[in-house]
DNA sequence: GATAGACCCTGCCCCAAGGGGAAAGTCAAG
DNA sequence: CTTGACTTTCCCCTTGGGGCAGGGTCTATC
């Protein structure tokens, strides 16, 4: 049996938390002290802990591992572990691609000296949009998994017997900006006319972004300032058009969106 | 002027979030109407939360940024991307073998069906420890960044003309463990005997770890338990030796540590 | 001019995973 | 018997915001 102490020092793990852990019901010592409150460790939490470092590490929290741990779920563990490698796998990707863009900056402001520039390196331009005839399917969802909900509409494209045209694209309805509930119109581009909403001709300010969508926002801000400047209002829902994107296979960094602003004379 | 939502739409974040920025002085909007207290925010602002997303993306934290994107500071934000970018770097390493750490556990998992496992493939081995005389600082340090601390000692051995035996290695006085603040001894080993500490012969527990020292915790693990298992009790603070560790210019899994547990016949 | 609906405000509490520190109780050795 | 090391509980704090309540404002339409 041990005291906190030395357990703490056995596991590498701060005595908080491992009253922390005890508290939320993750690690119960072996046995407490009914009349001083002193906890004692035995060998069996200190497997238990290794187990729970490990999961940390791998990225659950603690609320998942608490849960994962139980002994009926030996099944679900397999797949959170799975699940989580793909997770890790794409964020250090995105770490990759992270670095890439931090030393681009870097190189920017020694070369320059200006703190402020973004590398503004979008072509923007006006365009009368061309009619589409679209299935849509329109829901508050987060931004991060609308990818998640094409499936539907592709589904009932099968089911329903239209010809798609290989547009994808997104809607947003919303004003403002809701990372976890955002009101968002997907569309896919079909063929028939029957039975299929339309999209209007419209004149939009366009331009096109490569990479990930982290970095959407400086085409946004590319665009928002372009209609400004040139004397324009914008005037409805902005919508983007995966032309390339996760389904296509390629890899995140040659990702491709087209983003339109609706915009009319001022 | 953008009212608070569209300029959110435009950043792609959330009016919260903007809000928060306002709160702590991180972004002010351009204009607040005195009577209503509605923000409106402009291009200024636009390019500004650019640059704020952007070093978010980096890894600083709102205060970093606050900090490193006052017009004074170039040269300081300079510095903070080149520390950054290592950071970036050994995170990214860190999660390749967490990755792989990961694809093993689950080989394991789906082989033994046994989820506690956590490959125990540490050799104990009992030795009486030679003679060693070593220089040694000590101070309460987070073991994070002990190994700064050594050059203090390698200066101190150069300086004073001691020939170093190539042994660096810590002492970990505490008995519970604390990351941030440890009383922790280093020492490194010399031949001469004048002026030296001594670290006399005793009996250990011993155990070689290799591999990062993120997984510390289970050679750890290991000793104590063969430790209880044979007779012997802990006696005494243990240590750790660096056989090859960072300095070695070795990649990160090819590390090796030996720890060694003072202990006694029970 | 009234009203609805969309927008905006402040203020309060909440999250995860603990860290810091105070005040007080416990244990073992000298 | 005291001292010092160890432990306990309790409360507040952190980061980067999210949720919700209660209420004010703006603009278009009737």
């Amino acid at each position: 049996m041990y005291q906190i102490g030395e357990f703490s020092r056995i596991c590498q793990v701060s005595v908080k938390t491992l009253r922390h852990y005890d508290r939320i019901g993750l690690l119960k010592p072996a046995e407490v002290d009914r009349f001083t409150g002193y906890r004692y460790y035995d060998r069996s939490q200190l497997e238990r802990m290794l187990l729970i470092q490990k999961l940390k590490r791998y990225g659950f929290s603690l609320e998942d591992i608490h849960i994962l741990t139980r002994a009926e779920n030996k099944g679900a563990l397999r797949e959170a572990l799975l699940r989580q490698r793909v997770i890790l796998t794409a964020r250090q990707q995105e770490i990759g691609m992270t670095i890439r863009d931090l030393t681009l900056y870097l190189q920017n402001l020694e070369g320059t000296g200006d703190f402020m520039k973004t590398a503004n390196k979008y072509d923007i331009r006006l365009a009368e949009t061309e009619r589409r005839t679209v299935l849509t399917y329109r829901q508050r969802m987060s931004v991060d998994d609308f990818g998640r909900y094409f499936s539907k509409l592709f589904e009932r494209s099968a089911q329903e017997h239209f010809t798609p045209t290989g547009v994808t694209g997104a809607i947003y309805h919303d004003k403002e900006f809701d990372r976890d509930s955002s009101d968002i119109e997907l569309f896919i581009g079909v063929k028939e006319e029957k039975d299929t909403e339309v999209m209007k001709p419209r004149l939009c300010a366009a331009t096109l972004h490569r990479g990930s969508y982290s970095t959407l926002s400086e085409a946004y801000a590319a665009l928002v300032s372009w209609i400004e400047e040139n004397g324009y209002v914008w005037d409805g829902a902005p919508y983007e058009i995966y032309t390339k994107a996760i389904w296509s296979g390629c890899a995140v960094e040659d990702w491709e969106t087209e983003v339109y602003f609706p915009v009319r004379k001022k």
